[in-house]
DNA sequence: CTGAAAGCGCTAACAG
DNA sequence: CTGTTAGCGCTTTCAG
């Protein structure tokens, strides 16, 4: 396939990419020599080194690091699993994971399961021979999903929701206060009848959020009638079918909690179309705090996750894990609230 | 490290993961012949591909990829390269890709560079090695980037910007006619005094937007002053400061081209911060298309570019490039106005 | 400190 | 149709 045309000099041409071997030939050393001067891995002599540099960068060599890893095990890669970059909340998990990975030397292998199961189990299947370890923002976490994984020896974080498996490490924030926090917010804010927008119920952050908003507001004497909590999607669109259905009920309402950021603009919009007034008629509060928070109209109060917390954690769990570095443990993040005006009254 | 209790039959524990040989072994054929009953490479009798599929499945055999790249120089693997995942548009085109790469097998390897040309470089060197090709969204887009590594053999598809390298693939929007659209509607919408705001100067494509925008207003019996065209990042703040410095010029402004929703979205933000009414006052029209340019208020008039579109082309291309079928093509995709409320005045 | 040689797990010639 | 053998490019014993 590669042909130099004649005349050329075509300094590396001739067998394709330039290997270790021609650099320690054009040095004059052995192939090890090379690769230990490389490597810094064993002592060389200090002239070897300079001249096996030399040539290197003369060759324009570079390591191929299929040969590396098949060698040495370690794969220079990790595996990020999600449900979709596309939501923000995500995409910045996506940003903050890739940096830290740049920055250790890994390249990241991204999964984009769009919510499927089945998908995302093929991915970690392939994971498993390809990458060196996982971090899993699972779209339907299960302990007999994961389990199998550890045991074949995958390094495994689980981010953002709560599932413990032993040999898996753990990062997720305290849904619960999160859910409190809202509640307790709502309520001092002028709400006196409330609803939840909720997620996929295979999800045990969304049992969390529910759970501290509950009681929450039991804290502020109210409560959450079980049909003013609806289980829907984690999205934009999940949250403009959330509302509809709150408000489909024909009961009171006037404090909502949408489970998700993405959600809760969702119900912005649903709101603002059947001409319920945000936050006049209607106060909604969403969960995550992503940059698209603060840039809605009215803009969105939340209950902020440290999302690159929860990135950078997940990733230095994970680096241990592969490192080896003793057993890996569970992570909870605090959360906070930030107001703003979608829960505002003049 | 792989420690088995004893007394647990550990059906594969012993030497780690399951290789080829053991399951050829349990088989009771020669690895050749696993290899082959299970690659279906060559022909091998029914029964023995019964025998062979059974242990594999029954010991829980998964292929090591790295072993399998390193003897067929096929890497499995296509590399993304991108400025920024938390801009929408990047996202939406990982998300795609991603798809494509899904579908064909192959995993992705997610490069951000943060728009920094030295980290682009990093990246596309690296791959050189461990990708079978790249789409690039580069942010400093030059020949002499590209070339060196389309003559080592990598496969490239430069993407979104219009530059065209001899060996690699181009695809990117009709940017002109996009610029020409714009200047048109505005016009046709009541706008007399114009503004742009303009991307980098390393860009062609901001340089084809601009050239359309000023002549689609030519076309129109108007011109566009100089220095009404200002020079800022492709983002919302970006676009921020682009309204700002065009408002600080102290002349009428009342019809305004951002090079990218991103700057769009900023500049809406902006004027409404500073008492301008969209479209009352002023016409604002984004370019590129992004779904959250439906999720403002206004909702952004823009130049819908083909996201999928390019991203799909994009790795056509560069899959046709990888399998060796004739050299790669230039492909330009038409964008199209869509009308919405930043330009639709009462 | 340096070199020769043995593989990592797999596929692709080569013989049978 | 099946088995034996030789590597892919690299690191890492093992001798010198």
């Amino acid at each position: 396939m590669v042909k130099s045309p004649a005349g050329v000099p075509a300094p590396d041409d001739p067998s394709g990419p330039v290997r270790l071997a021609d650099v320690a030939r054009h040095a004059g050393v052995s192939v090890s020599t090379a690769s230990n001067a490389l490597t810094g891995n064993r002592a060389v002599s200090a002239p070897l080194i300079e001249r096996v540099l030399a040539s290197a960068a003369e060759l324009g060599y570079r390591r191929n690091e299929l040969a590396h890893s098949l060698r040495t095990g370690r794969r220079h890669a990790i595996g990020l699993v999600i449900p979709d970059v596309t939501n923000p909340f995500f995409a910045e998990i996506v940003s903050v994971v890739e940096e830290c990975a740049h920055e250790a030397g890994l390249s990241l292998t991204l999964c984009n399961t769009g919510f499927d199961p089945e998908r995302e189990a093929a991915y970690l299947a392939r994971l498993v021979t390809s990458a060196d370890g996982v971090l899993l923002f699972s779209t339907a976490p299960s302990e007999r999903t994961v389990r199998p994984l550890v045991e074949m020896g995958l390094p495994l974080v689980m981010c953002d929701e709560p599932l413990v498996v032993a040999g898996a490490g753990t990062v997720h924030s305290d849904n619960a206060a999160g859910g409190r926090l809202a509640a307790h917010h709502l309520v001092d804010a002028g709400a006196t009848s409330f609803g939840l927008i909720s997620g996929p119920a295979t999800l045990p952050s969304a049992g969390e959020r529910r759970r501290g908003f509950e009681q929450g507001l039991a804290e502020r004497g109210h409560r959450l009638d079980p049909d003013a909590c609806v289980a829907v999607s984690y999205s934009l669109d999940g949250g403009r079918e959330g509302i509809r259905r709150l408000l489909a009920r024909d009961c009171p309402l006037d404090g909502v909690l949408a489970s998700t950021d993405m959600q809760a603009i969702g119900a912005l919009f649903e709101a603002a179309d059947r001409g319920r007034k945000v936050p006049d008629d209607l106060l909604i509060c969403g969960f995550d705090g992503i940059g698209w928070s603060d840039r809605t109209r009215p803009t969105l109060s939340t209950v902020q996750q440290d999302i690159a917390g929860m990135a950078r954690t997940g990733f230095e769990m994970l680096a241990s894990m592969v490192a080896g570095d003793g057993q890996p443990g569970v992570r909870t993040l605090p959360v906070s609230l930030v107001v703003r005006e979608s829960t505002s009254r003049a």
